[in-house]
DNA sequence: AACTTGACTTCAA
DNA sequence: ATTGAAGCCAAGT
């Protein structure tokens, strides 16, 4: 009886696909996408049980504040790091500068469509 | 049933 | 810019 969590997890694997190389985004935003908001900290073990991590760009799933989860002194942390410098995204001690790398998801762009109505409405009232 | 554990996030010092 | 506390929630003990 997990199948609510087994959605999750596809969800997650769906969305972590359409991440486009040399781009990251957050555990919270693909939570988001996944239609589970609250379940930032899922994203990452929905991740490290993937059964096909080959063809999941887990490495460009990272902290909101552009941070590499990982303990700073795992094999893990410096794999993501190398990972991420192949694909041409900088890392500076551990961080990812989100103004020039973060992903402009679905859901964001999104947003910024209703913002800008919002804009608009305000403009012509 | 109670308590702990994270590849998390947000907010307030 | 850092740090820490509080909130989060399924899974594992």
């Amino acid at each position: 009886m997990t199948s609510r969590m087994d959605h999750f997890r596809q969800q997650v694997y769906y969305w972590v696909k359409k991440i486009p190389k040399g781009k990251v985004t957050s555990y919270g935003a693909i939570a988001k996408l996944a239609g589970f908001p609250r379940h930032a900290r899922h994203v990452s073990k929905a991740l490290g049980s993937a059964p096909d991590r080959k063809s999941l760009p887990w490495q460009r799933v990272i902290g909101a504040d552009g941070k590499i989860a990982f303990h700073p002194d795992s094999d893990h942390y410096a794999l993501q790091q190398t990972l991420l410098q192949k694909e041409g995204i900088r890392v500076i001690n551990g961080k990812v500068d989100m103004k020039r790398f973060s992903w402009e998801s679905p859901l964001q762009q999104s947003e910024h469509q209703t913002e800008n109505n919002m804009r608009a409405e305000e403009f012509f009232r």
